[in-house]
DNA sequence: TATGAATGAGGCTTCATTCAT
DNA sequence: CATGAATGAAGCCTCATTCAT
């Protein structure tokens, strides 16, 4: 008797609607019955797998880490050094077939949240300093004076990239700007 | 009875107050009432002089761009070329003393709205558009061959840096990724 | 031009309903909707008035204690002394035609909030104490050695009988309870 | 398979959590699921054990009812006369150590619901109306002709400084009035 | 009996917008 | 132009109750 439990997918479940209707809205636009609705699931439940909206945005901030991480390793499959970056990069300007509007926008949306709320701006801070880290030790291998502000300006790049591919799609035609952008990076590493 | 015209005066308080709220809350975030208070209006009035709160946003938006290009108008004292793009790259990096978090959160808050609205995407493309347009100018004042990607790339760099600030402020420490970013779009001017 | 205030009015007209709908459901299930509908007003008008529920509550309370001193008001008329004090007991205990079953229920439900929430009880115990205070006037008025303790347990009585009256009224004949009532307060006078 | 019967046990369980969590919120406050919480149950048990909340109120009434018949039985080793209702007074008013606050808060929650509910008011009206029955036994026992006017009126005097002393603390200092409520029984004996 | 997930109604509150003055 | 009250639609969240296991 007892049913199982059945949490983890829930939240899971929860979390994937969540990415999928705040890139459409924004987080706050992002209302719970969509959520719900787009879920599957009875409006209710969200409450009772999460303490309140304010969790599912935190839950997600986690999961676009892992996303970025996944980028990331699609990436390693390169020799290490300058190819391998360049290898990430494209990965994640989505020259390859992985653009994901969606991801794009949640990135601006939870970056948004973050600003006013001091919770949330911990989480988001904390996944991004993992993505810094990451890349600082692709520019090392390429360039081992690299620092981590080379990193960080970095991945700012990338974030803007996205930004402005999500809300001014056409003024950064992606071919030609993902072409400059990995140009930027190679700047750095020329140091 | 001839009572003097003052629309363009309340028109501009209102658009500087919802500046003011929108870089700690967000659009959404933003209620109409909260923005007349900080205006020192009263709610009534803000619907008097623009159609809707999404009115207010456009105009913002609009501002932005006038902002923005007071940055650049910043840079344009020192010699043209390479002098001269590093000098606005100086303005918008607020490494001298013309930081603002507000206005770098609401470049934010307006691109997640823009992903969602046609009207607001297309008044954000309209400034971001000009934005690149003086970059381009920069850059081609620097290296005669630049193109329109590697100014799209430069502006969307410092999109990203503006979000990074603002979302995650320990992660980018504004000194060393100012000054990595700065090394970026050298990366440009060098080919 | 420029609309009149009525916020006096309005928040009298909304303390008013919350009295009636209070008095028949308690505090929880007097919801902010019927209290408006009873009102004759809309819900979202509540909440420009008031803060919260909470906020109608303790105005509420305030009230209450206005409504208790106006009972006390009506034995002033008497000759100070016994006989003054028997007034002011008439009075309360609605030996005279000014029993109301909701005024004797909201004491109740106010007193059952008080017991969960800080503020509430302070403005509880605060219209309490000034109950308190007028009682023990008017006990030293009739038996100048009473004591503030008494006049407490006076105010208690007749807080109970306004319990059991409003909860079981079948076993608080109203008649001979309160005769018995006025006896117990005579116990005190006598010391 | 003769599963053991421990309906009894469960349902004193889920009572005495509902005397708990009432104490400290109300009625309308206390959650099944807090209930079922305190109780160490699965939410779910709560009804398979009960038909609804309000019977789990019920049967607290009941508890109620049998806890003051305790107090009661805790006077009843003085001698007859005033003595005994002096003791069983004390009982009551904890001038002993059995002062209770979620019992005295559990009267006044029960006694709110009773206003606005038929069945609950029965109950409640049942059981205090067993109470005023003591009560008027002891009164006899020290003053033949008492009354159960009087006895109403003393239970009464009893509910209303639980009251207070749950929601007006401080304004009913647990001695001096304790005395003084003492001292208006004694007023009933002397007739 | 027991578990804990699921449902859906309903409550409080916020807020863009309208309107009488 | 200006004021501030008024409206009503959502939105978030809670919760009694049901149900599959």
């Amino acid at each position: 008797m007892a049913r199982p439990r059945n949490t983890d997918l829930r939240r899971a479940q929860i979390v994937e609607a969540m990415f999928s209707v705040m890139g459409e809205r924004g987080y706050k636009g992002a209302s719970v019955a969509e959520v719900a609705r787009r879920a599957g699931l009875a409006p209710g439940l969200v409450h009772y797998h999460f303490r309140d909206k304010r969790a599912v945005l935190l839950a997600l901030i986690e999961d676009l880490g892992e996303r970025a991480a996944r980028r990331v390793g699609l990436g390693l499959a390169a020799p290490p050094g300058a190819e391998r970056l360049d290898a990430v990069l494209d990965a994640f300007l989505g020259l390859g077939a992985t653009a994901d509007p969606a991801e794009v926008a949640c990135w601006a949306a939870a970056a948004v949240e973050a600003t006013g709320d001091e919770g949330i701006r911990a989480a988001f801070a904390r996944v991004i300093g993992g993505l810094i880290d990451h890349f600082e030790g692709l520019l090392r291998g390429a360039q081992p004076a690299a620092t981590r502000g080379e990193a960080a300006a970095l991945v700012a790049g990338l974030q803007g990239y996205f930004l402005l591919a999500s809300a001014a799609p056409g003024e950064i035609p992606r071919g030609t700007a993902a072409a400059a952008m990995k140009r930027m990076a190679a700047g750095l590493v020329r140091g």
